[in-house]
DNA sequence: TTATTTTCAGACAAATTACTCTTATTTATT
DNA sequence: AATAAATAAGAGTAATTTGTCTGAAAATAA
């Protein structure tokens, strides 16, 4: 299942590989995410470009520069990211693409869908990468493959 | 949010197109689901060819010739549908797109997404098309833009 | 000041998805 | 037998997503 494009997913793992470090007061650079995440050095500069134009992140030309958190990781939500890179009508749309399908006008699934879907809107409101950081740091959770 | 292809999203509608029928004994011609539906003749030629090749629908060309469901409607669940037009490994995956993301090396987000998924994925394993058929001609749902 | 390290910007290329076209084959009707 | 209506198969095209490359600009350090 992809529900995130590509742009999303390494967007997503940038941020909490940022929010996962001791000090987030020092910039990261993208050969160092592009390096230790695994993504491709020219993609992942894209992708930042696009979260420091949206003031996700904010960047830093030359020595020492790169990328850290415009705010505190707490006040970062998942859904200000995936706004970013997916848009942010993201997690309204109908499962089977009818352009408004609603409880007035319902396509045969949405029902199902709507509830589902909703439920994972308020996962990405409500989780802030502060907690998914400290998760990552203190569970050892992974953000790349084996 | 797109969940589906549009291959998963037109091969959907069209299986519930034909199981919302009164007659399901008869064939429907491609034809006549493009039109109705408002979907690409040729596209969707293609899409009901992979339905055919995986027995979800059986076809009968020539004169009065098209395509039925291969059996009850009751007995064919969402699932399977998907299942041909996106691989069976659909419901699966990992939302950060980690390999082998699971409880025992989970993502930060695996915990979130993994109920989401199954949840998703046991609606589509428990729906049947015939359910969908009868609300779509009793409620008139709609399966085409306005 | 010069060299190095970094992001920025935009063009380019490859891969995938979405869609189209053409020809052949099958079936039913006249 | 001839014609028309339908699917089958495969090649071709367009659009989008994904990824690459190059050169410029900015900041820092030597």
């Amino acid at each position: 299942m992809k529900l995130f494009s590509k742009k999303s997913v390494y967007g997503l793992r940038a941020v909490l590989y940022i929010a996962s470090l001791e000090n987030q007061q020092q910039y990261v650079s993208t050969l160092q995410l592009s390096n230790d995440l695994k993504i491709s050095f020219h993609f992942l500069t894209k992708i930042l470009q696009s979260l420091s134009q949206n003031n996700i992140v904010s960047s830093h030309r030359g020595r020492n520069g790169g990328v850290s958190l415009t705010k505190q990781a707490k006040k970062i939500t998942l859904i200000e990211i995936i706004s970013v890179l997916e848009g942010p009508e993201f997690f309204n749309g109908c499962i089977l693409c009818l352009p408004d399908c609603d409880n007035e006008m319902p396509c045969p699934l949405h029902n199902y869908w709507a509830e589902i879907r909703d439920d994972l809107k308020s996962i990405f409101e409500n989780t802030n990468i502060e907690e998914l950081g400290e998760k990552i740091r203190n569970d050892g959770l992974r953000l790349m493959p084996v």
